[in-house]
RNA sequence: GCCGAGGUAGCUCAACGGUAGAGCAAUCGCUUCGUAAGCGAUAGGUUGUGGGUUCGAAUCCCAUCCUCGGCUCCA
């Protein structure tokens, strides 16, 4: 058979292509093994994904953890048989037959989705209904692990049955199936929940309601950080900053089509002297009363409103995930109210802002995605067609890479997403740009056009870090916990070696707030190493140490959260130093 | 919401039908010390919550809330 792919030379670094074989074709072995093992189980999809592969399956056997490596290991011994993977090509009646002898109700209901011939692959006493792409044999299969079980719907219908799902992953070589696991570590290390908790950043409480995030004071100084270095960004670029309130009518959100499209979301109605009323969902609306308070000339455009919007969303219980995904967040929400003739322009500057923003911190391999108009749509196809022709041209300026992905837009019109790819290369979708046609239609939100008629503006929808809590989420696995000075909760642990330094220590201090800095004071008696080790591990950049030679010299010690060390400085030449680091944004420390 | 695994001291965990323990943290005392853990003592728990089974429940059963791995969804 054609599809049959080769194992990468020696040396040479593995295609997509030949990884998908792999995985793809331990999906089967996985597969052959659990009906074996587990007699009576029936057999699904096993497809690869990007870092591994899964199999469904539907069996009487709840699969544990010690079922995993069994199966493991009968895998490998398998897999040592260096079996050949044979591809044979059936009629669709032929295929129906044989999987309906076996009782194979999935493969048969796939079939019936199926046109033409298909292809049953065989290798040692296994066969798959799969349309192909293995390794030539078994024997490339031998760096492989399971790392987990999981339920899953079947065609990922919850209407349909939920199967159980093994996932696991392989690779060429023990060296890069090590690399592999130990990003899996590294990863879990990085975990912002864990981290979260370690560093004092926030807490998530039952007796509250799960999703709902508590900011304690090394949290919220860090958020406060970027708040505030976001607002300067936006302020320059022309937006004005507005707030509006947690809760609204129902009738708000009946004119929006909220109430009728959006409800599962949105928290229950509030009875307020006989009006229900709801937590906000979402901002648009009432940024849209904003702009309707008075009439708007086509001069005044485009009109800019941002919001550091908290908004409440009803999300399944099963799909809350620390910071990442809650029930109570707050979007860098902002609204753009503008002509036809604008949106290059505006997507082309929001395209520029976000990269920009993102280079502060750090996320330099960014990726669009743009999704174009879907099947079921509102707005006429003319506008919709003008509007994508406009986003792809910005995308094409704005040397960002972009793929797109067709009917993925909203109902209401196209949309940018923006993914970010962090420090030990996950990627995380972060901003959205989203063009509205529809709700300015809804709410009669026009302007006064040259010719003193009136027309709809365009609504641009966007947010740039996407809400705080799952942006700090990210940042906080992106940087480990080891912020960069500028968005450190603490920059600056002053420590005394003994109560002989108190007064200094405090004097050092007070010339470092002075100076902008976020500064703790750590007077304890307790031993130098004690203080320092519980300054690294909260992982502060910067710790001051004042000794009696220090004090004598009027100098200060100065160790970087990394162990090195500059010594001697004198007090306002570390406060003005430390400042401009923070100032300028470096991600490294500057002092040396 | 669904499938599976869990919830024991502030944290990490032990005890798995028979008196709830340890380390770290906390508190108190001693220690005044030069770059990742000084010493001692004390205190800390209706075992997530509510029911049930049992002479006896952290342990078994039911319900419920929450957490974790996924599905689906999403900022």
């Amino acid at each position: 058979m054609s599809d049959i792919i080769s194992p990468p030379k020696p040396g040479t670094p593995p295609t997509r292509e030949a990884l998908d074989a792999l995985r793809h074709s331990c999906a089967h072995v996985m597969a052959q093994v659990v009906q074996e093992l587990f007699p009576g189980t029936k057999i699904t999809i096993g497809p690869p994904i990007d870092n591994g592969f899964y199999y469904d399956f539907d069996s009487e056997h709840r699969f544990t953890e010690e079922d995993l490596a069994r199966i493991e290991a009968r895998m490998l011994e398998i897999a040592k048989g260096d079996h050949v993977f044979n591809g044979k090509v059936v009629t669709k009646d032929e295929s129906r037959a044989y999987w309906a002898a076996r009782g194979e109700k999935y493969k048969v209901e796939i079939l019936d989705e199926l046109t033409g011939t298909v292809t049953h692959y065989t290798h040692d006493t296994f066969t798959d209904l799969c349309r192909g792409g293995h390794m030539a044999d078994t024997s490339s299969i031998r760096f492989v692990k399971l790392l987990s079980v999981a339920g899953a719907y079947w065609r990922g219908d919850e209407k349909r049955e939920m199967l159980q799902r093994i996932y696991g992953t392989a690779f060429f070589s023990k060296d890069e199936l090590k690399a592999y696991l130990r990003q899996l570590e590294e990863a879990k290390k990085r975990d912002h929940r864990r981290l979260g908790e370690d560093l004092g950043l926030f807490s998530i409480h039952q007796m509250v309601g799960a999703g709902l995030v508590h900011w304690h004071p090394k949290g919220t100084a860090l958020r406060r950080a970027i708040e505030e270095y976001l607002r300067s960004k936006l302020e320059c670029g022309g937006y004005s900053f507005v707030m509006t309130p947690h809760v609204s009518s129902e009738e708000l959100y009946k004119t929006s089509g909220h109430l009728q499209n959006y409800s599962d979301l949105m928290y229950g109605a509030m009875d307020i002297e006989g009006n229900p009323f709801r937590a906000k969902p979402m901002n648009c609306p009432n940024h849209i009363m904003i702009f309707k308070s008075k009439l708007h000339s086509y001069r005044e455009l485009p009109i800019r409103y941002a919001e550091y919007g908290t908004v409440y969303r009803f999300e399944r219980s099963g799909v809350l995930h620390g910071l990442m995904r809650v029930r109570g967040f707050t979007q860098d929400d902002a609204h753009i109210f503008c002509r036809v003739d604008q949106i290059e322009s505006e997507i082309a500057d929001l395209l520029a802002l976000a990269k920009a923003v993102y280079g502060d911190f750090g996320f330099t391999d960014l990726t669009c995605y743009l999704s174009t108009r879907p099947e079921k749509s509102s707005g006429e196809a003319e506008l919709w067609d003008k509007a994508i022709v406009m986003l792809r041209d910005a995308l094409g300026g704005s040397g960002l890479k972009f793929e797109v992905d067709e009917g993925g837009g909203a109902f209401y019109g196209p949309k940018i997403d923006l993914k970010v790819r962090d420090a030990i290369g996950r990627e995380w979708q972060v901003a959205t740009i989203q063009l509205d046609f529809v709700l300015p239609r809804k709410f009669g939100v026009k302007y006064r056009d040259s010719s003193g008629g009136e027309e709809f503006v365009v609504m641009i929808h966007r947010a740039i870090l996407g809400s705080f809590e799952r942006f700090i989420g990210v940042l906080i696995e992106h940087y480990g916990g080891k912020f960069p000075l500028w968005l450190a909760p603490v920059q600056v642990k002053v420590m005394s070696l003994t109560d002989a330094q108190n007064e200094a220590a405090e004097a050092l201090a007070k010339a470092l707030r002075a100076a902008g800095l976020r500064v703790e004071v750590d007077l304890r008696v307790e031993k130098i190493g004690h203080k320092i080790r519980e300054a690294t591990l909260e992982k502060v950049p910067y710790m001051a140490v004042l000794g009696p030679r220090d004090v004598e010299a009027g100098v200060v010690s100065v160790r970087r959260q990394d162990g090195t060390q500059v010594n001697g400085l004198k007090a306002e030449d570390l406060a003005a130093r430390l400042a401009e680091e923070a100032r300028t944004k470096s991600l490294v420390p500057t002092l040396a």
